[in-house]
Parts: structure tokens; sequence; C-alpha cells
RNA sequence: GGCCCAUUCGUCUAAUGGUUAGGAUACGGCCCUCUCAAGGCCGCGAUACGGGUUCGAAUCCCGUAUGGGCUACCA
């Protein structure tokens, strides 16, 4: 027999794709990609109060935008749907009913209210194992299904061996882990409202659809053992498990929308490729065994190994992340890297992008930047006449005679032919030769005159961009605004 | 409280009994240079602590400390 991988990423919809979320959807995807396996989503909706009707929508736009593809799903289809757990509710309540059948689960009759007294008591007794007191496990089986058929509102829960035993399993990023029995309480099954609880939907769709794989956040390790003894229950095999290891915010907590982005799509918004947040996520936790660390989509998946992934928590560094960002951004050509920077010029007002010049301001800019909006809004002074100059450089670099030099260096840039770099470079170093002055004290006051800012590109690929009117036109500005302050 | 998990530079990580504990990021410096970036070079910086086992421990074992998860009719 063939060990086919399948793995299945499986949100629940009650807000947006965090980048912890994200982590382990892409872990999915890169196990099911390094392996030739099958990657599923399957949306697990059965908390109707926590349920949110945009979160759906959210979680499959972050995971297109980072380009995990989905073999089965909800988009995709496939032949073991359907994907949302909302419409397969009679499957979990054929197995929850099979188990009572075989007494391997009960109807439990008691209300929230007592099971919260029973809390209090228990944690005021400061006892070692708090949980259900088992009560209706010991109802005559005659009453609770008399009262079931009855209508009484009720839950089923499980019905943990009375054995004390332990539960071992081995995870394939921790190694042996082992629970005991008497640590596990009768946990519920189906809830009242004939929604089955994540455990029930959880192992009956992992076997209904075949997943060979468990990969899930760290968070699940404590529900293990019960999903084990489930699987016993019915006579299922297990599948294996790994559980992911937590990512952290950088003071240590958990990750949250307070201390930053938390969201995928928060990052799309700051700026950020999904490439490089795709590589960055793979390396938390993650790592090939050599030095790369810029790897693209292919190559990750090509490394990919589960026995690499290591159990420590990581932090989120979104310091790194932007330098990761910025070396994805000088890796694109500046055809690729426009259509990403056009909305946002279009949302500042600066163009409509029809100017051809265009890929040149990004060439010019991409090296520069780290984020796709620190780009767009340094490329300001390509489409606006400066308003102010930068104060400190103003200081330096327009003096006195700064009217006088601007107007002097604007009259031979008239006549420079053709207006491109070179021959501009070649005119600047002329005349600060003849003039005995070394070449910046030309390029700095000019820079500061045509863009307003002391720093940037090269100034005369700026100048050669820019084009020759706007050049002489900002520098006569400059010359004007010079001699008003003096 | 109980159970479980984790612990190498600030951060991400490599080294799976024998390395001057390596790389990246961040930070500092130098080079390049019209500025700012980019790039190159150099530097700073770690095995949480205490016991074992071993000729030899970051690595194996035990304990302590610290952090995290679970302990719901949430996932």
């Amino acid at each position: 027999m063939v060990d086919e991988i399948r793995v299945r990423f499986a949100p629940s919809p009650t807000g947006y794709l965090h980048v912890g979320g994200a982590r382990t959807a892409l872990f999915n995807w890169l196990f099911a990609r390094s392996t030739g396996g099958t990657f599923i989503l399957r949306i697990e909706d059965t908390d109707r109060a926590r349920y949110q009707e945009s979160a759906l929508a959210e979680i499959i736009e972050s995971l297109r935008w980072l380009g995990l593809d989905q073999d089965e799903g909800p988009e995709a289809g496939g032949p073991r749907g359907p994907y949302f757990q909302s419409e397969r509710l009679a499957l979990y309540r054929e197995h929850a009913d099979r188990l009572v059948g075989e007494g391997k689960a009960y109807p439990c009759f008691c209300t929230s209210e007592r099971l919260d007294a029973l809390r209090r008591e228990q944690e005021a007794a400061k006892l070692p194992h708090v949980g259900y007191d088992r009560t209706c496990r010991r109802l005559p089986p005659g009453e609770a299904a008399a009262r079931r058929a009855a209508g009484t509102p009720c839950v089923i829960r499980f019905a943990v061996p009375e054995e004390v035993r332990p539960v071992t399993f081995n995870d394939l990023i921790r190694g042996d882990i082992e629970y005991r029995t008497d640590v596990l309480d009768d946990f519920v099954l189906l809830k009242s409202d004939g929604f089955p609880t994540y455990h029930l939907a959880n192992v009956v769709d992992d076997r209904a659809m075949g997943i060979s794989h468990v990969l899930r956040g760290d968070e699940w390790i404590a529900s293990t053992p019960r999903h084990i003894l489930l699987y016993e229950a019915f006579g299922w095999p297990l599948p294996r498990f790994a559980h992911l290891p937590v990512i952290l915010s950088p003071d240590g907590g958990k990750l949250s929308k307070r201390k930053g982005a938390a969201s995928v799509l928060d990052y799309r918004r700051a700026g950020y490729l999904p490439e490089a947040l795709f590589n960055f996520l793979a390396l938390l936790g993650w790592a090939p065994g050599d030095d790369r660390e810029v790897m693209d989509r292919g190559e990750i998946a090509a490394a990919f190994s589960l026995d690499r992934v290591h159990p420590k928590p990581a932090v989120f560094d979104e310091e790194k992340l932007a330098w990761m960002n910025g070396q994805y951004m000088m890796a694109r050509s500046a055809e690729a890297l426009l259509p990403e920077i056009l909305p946002l010029w279009a949302k500042l007002g600066f163009t409509d992008g029809t100017e051809p010049w265009l890929p040149k301001v990004v060439d010019l800019l991409k090296s520069r930047a780290r984020r796709l909006n620190e780009l767009a809004e340094d490329a300001v002074w390509f489409f606006r006449d400066p308003e102010t100059y930068e104060e400190k450089a103003a200081a330096k670099h327009f003096g006195p005679d700064g009217p006088a030099l601007l107007r002097e260096l604007a009259e031979a840039l008239a006549a420079v032919e053709p207006f491109t770099a070179a021959p501009l470079e070649a005119l600047y170093r002329a005349t600060a030769e003849a003039k005995a002055l070394s070449p910046g004290k030309l390029i700095h006051p000019t820079r500061l005159a045509v863009s307003g800012v002391s720093f940037g590109p090269g100034l005369f690929e700026m100048m050669e961009v820019l084009g020759r009117e706007t050049v002489l036109r900002r520098m006569e500005a400059a010359a004007r605004r010079i001699e008003e302050k003096h």
C-alpha cells in the first residue's frame, strides 16, 4: 500500500488570518509540496457564537496572496467534500451516536450553571485534577435514553476509559509525549445545539478526508491524547502528529494587532511582498541546514523537511522581514515591481500611471526602500516640485551665492545635448574643475533644488528622468526662494 | 494549583559527543561614493543555572529557574 500524504489547514472563520495561522498553513503546504502530497483547506465553522461572516473571504484571500494553492477545499473542490464542517453535521451526529450505542459516550444533562459551580468548587478546593465529575455517566441507561428521547437538552460526552494508563504518541517535531488517562476528563463531543466540538469534528474529518499527517499549532498538543482516545474508540489507525511552535511578538508575548501587524493582510497593506513574507515565515522554526536564507518558493519546497522543524517558539522580528522584503524588491525588475507601486501612487495622487518614465523611477528607488509604501512615498518629487527644502541641508548648501550658482548651472544645463546622465555628469565635473571646486559643491545645491531633500538616487540619473524643463524650473524656483530668505 | 511543552549571540538560526560554537539580521567602524541606499570588508555579541554520565557535553540524564500552552457546550 502506498502511503499517500494528505495534509490539511483547518482554520476557524472567527477573524482575520494571523501570521501564526499563516505559518501553520505554510508548513502544511510545504510538507505537501515537498513530498508530492495533497494540501487541503477545511473550514472548521462549528462555533456559531464566534463565527464571522467576513473571516472566510479574508482567510482565502490571505492564502491566495501568499501563494498557498489548495488541491482540495471550498474553492478547489475535491472528492472528500464538503469542506465546510457546518455542512457535515449529519456525519458527526452519526459518529457520536455510534459511540453512545457502544457505551463509549453518553448524554449529559448537566446545566452550564451546575458545571460553573462545580468548576469553582474544584478550584477553591485546589484539586489537582479538575473537570467534569461524570455524574451523568452513572445515570441508569434507560433513564438517560428516556430523557434524551423526551427532548431534554443535553450534550454528548466521551467516556474516557476508567482504567488508568498512559496515552502516548510520537510527535514528529517533539518526540515521545505521554499523558495519562486520569488527567483527561469526559470532554464534550456534541454540543447541545447539535454542532460538534473541535475534537469530534476534527477526528471524524481527518479520518474521512484521509489525512495522513496532522500539522497544527502547539496549542493542540494537550488535546492530542483526547483525539487518540477517539481514534481508538472508533477503531481507526492514527495519523502522524507534528505540533508547530508558536510565533511570539518581540516582547516575548503573543502576537497581536496591538503590537503591530498581526494579520497577513496587514502586512500586505504595510507594503510587504508576498514572496518576502513567505520566505520569512518559512525561516521561523525551520532552516535548510546550510547558509541559504533568501530562497524562492521552489527552493524552499525542495529543501523542506519536517525533521528540520524545531520546537522552540520563534519571535517575529519585523526588522529582518523588512530586510528580506528589500531583498525581494531589489530582485524584481522595475516592470515587475511597477504593478505593485502604481495603485499606491494613484492613492497618493501622484500619477495615473501613463508616464513612460515610471519604470525608471522604480529602478532608481527600489534599492533605497524596504517596503513598497516607502518606495511610493519617496518618489514624491518625481511628480511634484518641492514646496519646502530640507532645513539642515538648505543651511549648508543654499548660501548667499546660491542663486547665482544655480542660475549659472541652469544656463549651462539649458544647452546640454542630449539631456542624459553621462553628458550631465561631464558638464558638472568640467564646471567644477574650471571653478576649482569639488563636484559636491555643485551637486549638493542642485540636488536640493531639484528634489527638496539631501538624499536619494544619483543626481544625474534623477535629472535625466525629470527632464530639462522641470529641472530648470525647479532650479530657478530654488534661486528665488533663497533670495527671499536672504 | 495540576498536566504538557520549550530554553545557542538582542532576534532568526547552524553545529545531532571532539568546531577558535558558524551564518543572517540589528548595531558600530572602514571601503566604494555627489548624498542616501545597495554592495564589499572588519568588529561587537550566545550554549539560562546547578549537578551528573563520559577521556571529552551546546549536544545524553536529573534538578532548578524562566517562558509558553492546556485545564470551556472556543477553536
